[in-house]
DNA sequence: CTTGTTTCAGAACAATCGTTCTGTTTCAAT
DNA sequence: ATTGAAACAGAACGATTGTTCTGAAACAAG
């Protein structure tokens, strides 16, 4: 009986996450959500009942989509300093591709501009933030030779959580992508000094 | 004849860099800044034209307030390794007496919250920038013992500010200060290391 | 004190925001 | 074909925004 949806709230906090990854929170409109995404206001509040829950919906979808595939290769078993450079070549790249200077991170981007007002985003964030530190941690440790000093671990992953936090901050204002890149092979090539 | 003032330009710029410091530009009203500055609306825009204009003057007193005292050591001839831990420290020290999370750094929260939508704040965050880069290559030189590769000092200065971006972000978001400071420790430590 | 100029306090304005609401259209089951 | 539940498009709403405007208050010079 009733009417087909014509979207899914998977495939509209896709859409919605796009907007937002770019314009941050306070600069997308919800006129410009329903552009995006081709979902009536109705629709929008009836999948998630607002602009904020939509918001951090796509939190979730960051992490499916962008975070997991650029990210998993660091959190495998066996994974080393090789892997951390390739997220960080990674990274760079895809913020090349898509135009200097570009988006930066979701993550970091909510950080500075709407956790400081809102919990619920801050959560959001430290949970991302957690699961950074975890993934570094465990690449470092394959690098740290047979008996790894856990406590120096801990702390070199928390150094490579600042740099890449860093890292996506620049390129939201780099012009060109050649410092970036210098300066994680740099970054690396401290960390693999640390290590030994 | 005329009634006396009770503020200056400079004076109405600091106290309205200290409301968007801590609650960003979109998330600071006009109301916001009467009250805090305790100057009425026809006297900020007589002195400066707009909310925007007035955005745009923080910079210049965020500079002289904030940056120049922490930075300058880092900036003067002969400065060293220590000038730049001393500087992350005096940061880090700051933000923990504010109480975590802390506001940050006033030009990297500008740099992702306004930066993409406005080239006047593009190119006060690129100065900026451009002003810590040639700081730290300043103090990285110095420590390069005799015969200084430039190419080197000149990438590991921009490791530095990325690394220094990425402290203050992260203070945006940190509950305890510990996690920074052992960080900034471990990454003056890969500093040294590289320089030798 | 008077006067003239400037600041001040707050009302008023148009624009925009997120949200709600009201018909109309659509589609699957009967 | 009829029906009814649900989604659609867009108007409407109250709140808030940055900005402008108006009248009263304040101060220094004469």
């Amino acid at each position: 009986m009733p009417r087909t949806k014509s979207h899914t709230p998977h495939s509209l906090a896709d859409d919605a996450l796009a907007v937002f990854w770019n314009a941050g929170f306070g600069a997308t409109s919800m006129d410009d959500l329903v552009r995006a995404t081709g979902v009536s206001r109705h629709g929008i509040y009836g999948d998630f009942g607002g602009k904020r829950a939509l918001f951090l919906a796509c939190f979730d979808r960051y992490q499916d989509l962008v975070v997991t595939p650029a990210f998993a290769a660091v959190e495998r078993p066996g994974a080393g300093l090789a892997e951390i450079s390739a997220y960080f070549e990674h990274q760079i790249g895809a913020a090349e591709a898509l135009g200097l200077p570009g988006p930066g991170c979701f993550v970091a981007n909510a950080a500075t501009e709407v956790a400081p007002h809102d919990a619920g985003v801050r959560e959001k964030v430290a949970q991302h933030n957690d699961r950074l530190r975890r993934g570094f941690a465990n690449a470092l440790r394959a690098g740290a030779g047979p008996a790894p000093d856990d406590r120096m671990i801990a702390r070199l992953a928390e150094t490579a959580l600042v740099f890449a936090t860093g890292l996506w901050s620049l390129s939201r204002v780099a012009d060109t992508a050649g410092g970036l890149r210098q300066a994680a092979a740099d970054f690396i090539a401290a960390l693999e000094r640390m290590l030994s």
